[in-house]
RNA sequence: GGGGGCGUAGUACAGUUGGUUUAGUACGCCGGCCUGUCACGCCGGAGGUCGCGAGUUCGAGUCUCGUCGUCCCCGCCA
């Protein structure tokens, strides 16, 4: 039987009892994480969101406490009053932070009952994710569970009070707002009033924040959700959060000093751990060129090189023809690893198929020479040359990749290159690395839609002695964008913004969006952009990816306190789901969904 | 949209070439015993739509197809 929870005050918390405590009349409220019943007494140890702290029902301290406690069963909430003691001697436990004292109780309450839960709170954790999900509401009692997220906020308060400190001002930014073409597919919300209109969720607070500096607000940030309604990823949620700032009259070098040392006191406060700064720099060029990726995780070597020049007249076709249609021909050199099975090297060109390779060639340089499929097909002189630039020896792997595309060479060895990392069990030359990458191109020609598309997005500023190229040579055009890449992983990526009406005129045009379609779709901001808009930019962080990296979470939904699944439901609240027709009438919406 | 993995008591798993009993094991749960345990211990007990639906077969947890859920990845997404 629950009783009423009336005339009983908590005095403490039960992880915070310490043997300085001994003596003190406590009492203390949590959940029952545990009983071991020895019949004639009775330990329990208590779970409160500070700790774990045993409290020990004993006939000769109060019987009808201990009659009491055999009904208790595993997450009774309960309330229990006595003196906090030392345990008596060889019975400490050193597991447990309160473990050299206990509470011996003289009164218990049970708050409220608990069914048995489908599975042991418990740090032992053999439970599936999916089980977990459905009952988050347990799964999120687990210390460790808890722990991250205290470090969440622990992270969102170094960060406002950095923030406040440097003179940016919080100022939130309306979820209602419009749908605008470039990007994510936008989450929809229909207009009650006005039928057949929709509001979309922002994928990013971005014009409202180029709007707040045109307002002369100087320095803007915001901890906010952001949707994008794409298919989801172990490090991507349809909602997110973001640190959103913009700042006036700046230049890239503003920015990242402002990050750096933001970053620095997040880390210093957080977790107690130094960072380097300022952040090691990358033009996307380098970061492609040397690591195959945009994210590049730096701290490990196995580089990849550029081979072209010693094979492009091979006799071995799939290098030639590459060569000769432009591609390139790029490897990696796997220090001593010659040894790598025959099934390890399928595994291999498998990841390189997936990321987009035709295929892959290895080389194993072996005492007895080159033992490889395409070895008889190169000379002498391709060999020596290709050892040179690789820097090889009897004993290394070298791991090619040939293609037409540039990227696909790039992309494809820059995930082999890390599955080798992984695989090899490499030790990062650093815990935590950050990378400026630097000078994005601005534009990318889609194949698809059969235009110039904007890498980051179509308000950011082309760098100012590439703008003669806009017309002539539009793919060459260096963005002022940057992204912070930390240990492999995209954290965020800012730009700075185009704050002259001509220029953005020109953006559009090569984008293939017509001046009515613009200001149809983001007229505000032109409009806004003519009453003098300083000059100005910005950038995002995902907290949601760097609390990962900062407490080693595997998946962004363990830092996440209610996230989705793969297909974006929720499996506590089972959204989403059917909606009263009668919502849907008064929304003017008729479902051609068949969901049986 | 595509590729791959997984799905068996509350939970985590085992289940052989398709044929051994009533589909097992551990934890949890229920009952009993137990005054120093701490993943307490001992004795006993209950608990199964083998995800769902077809098919092959004398016979399916096991094979085939479909479907649903979940996870990882490609495309997509900064």
């Amino acid at each position: 039987m629950s009783e009423p929870f009336t005339d009983i005050k908590r005095s403490h918390f039960c992880g915070d009892l310490r043997k300085e405590d001994i003596d003190k009349q406590v009492t203390v409220m949590g959940w029952v994480h545990r009983r071991r019943d020895h019949g004639g007494v009775i330990f329990v140890d208590l779970r409160d969101r500070r700790g774990l702290l045993q409290v020990a029902f004993n006939p000769g301290i109060s019987r009808a406490s201990l009659d009491k406690a055999h009904t208790l069963r595993s997450e009774y909430v309960i309330a229990v009053r006595g003196t906090v003691a030392h345990r008596p001697e060889g019975t400490v436990n050193p597991e447990l932070a309160t473990g050299e004292i206990e509470v011996l109780a003289d009164k218990l309450i049970i708050l409220n009952k608990s069914e048995t839960p489908p599975f042991e709170i418990s740090e032992r954790k053999d439970v599936s994710e999916s089980v977990c999900l459905k009952y988050r509401y347990l799964d999120l009692r687990r210390p460790s569970v808890q722990k991250i997220f205290f470090t969440r906020h622990q992270m969102y308060q170094v960060i406002r009070n950095f923030l406040s400190n440097n003179d940016f001002t919080e100022i939130e930014t309306p979820f209602l707002t419009k749908s605008t073409p470039e990007g994510a597919r936008d989450y929809l919300v229909p207009s009650r009033i006005e039928p057949g209109s929709y509001y979309a969720l922002p994928q990013s607070p971005q014009l409202f924040k180029q709007i707040l500096m045109l307002s002369g607000f100087d320095r803007y940030f915001q901890i906010v959700k952001c949707f994008r309604d794409e298919d989801l990823r172990a490090d991507r949620q349809p909602e997110f959060t973001q640190v959103d700032m913009e700042l006036s009259f700046i230049q890239e070098e503003d920015i990242y000093g402002i990050l750096e040392n933001m970053m620095k006191n997040v880390f210093k406060e957080v977790l107690s751990t130094d960072i380097e700064t300022p952040f090691s720099k990358l033009t996307y060029q380098d970061a492609m060129e040397r690591f195959g990726l945009d994210s590049p995780d730096t701290r490990f070597p196995l580089e990849l090189k550029d081979i072209t020049s010693a094979v492009k007249n091979s006799s071995f076709k799939v290098f030639s023809q590459v060569a000769e249609k432009g591609g390139v021909i790029k490897g990696i050199n796997v220090k001593n690893r010659s040894g790598l099975s025959r099934k390890e090297l399928d595994d291999i060109i498998e990841l390189a198929k997936i990321h987009g390779a035709g295929g892959l060639v290895w080389i194993k340089l072996t005492d007895d020479g080159w033992q490889s499929p395409v070895a008889k097909f190169l000379t002498e002189t391709e060999k020596s040359d290709i050892s040179r630039i690789m820097e090889a020896g009897a004993g290394d792997l070298l791991l090619m990749v040939a293609d037409p595309s540039f990227n696909t060479v790039c992309n494809s060895l820059g995930h082999v290159r890390l599955h080798l990392v992984k695989r090899l069990n490499l030790q990062p030359s650093k815990k935590f690395q950050f990378t400026w990458i630097t000078e994005f191109p601005l534009l990318d020609y889609s194949e698809e839609e059969k235009r110039w598309v904007a890498v980051h997005h179509p308000f950011t500023s082309p760098v100012e002695k590439d703008l003669p190229l806009l017309e002539s040579d539009p793919g060459k055009v260096r963005a002022r964008a940057y992204d912070l890449v930390l240990n492999g992983s995209e954290i965020g990526g800012g730009s700075i913004r185009i704050h002259r009406q001509n220029i953005q005129s020109r953006i559009f045009e090569l984008l293939g969006i017509g001046s009515q379609e613009a200001s149809l779709k983001f007229g505000f901001l032109l409009d806004a952009l003519k009453y003098g808009a300083p000059p100005h930019g910005g950038i995002a962080l995902g907290l949601d990816r760097l609390i990962m990296l900062m407490t080693g979470a595997e998946s962004i939904r363990d830092v996440i306190a209610f996230p989705k699944t793969q297909k974006a439901a929720c499996l506590m609240s089972q959204a989403p789901s059917p909606v009263d027709s009668r919502q849907l009438r008064e929304l003017h919406i008729k479902s051609t969904g068949i969901k049986k």
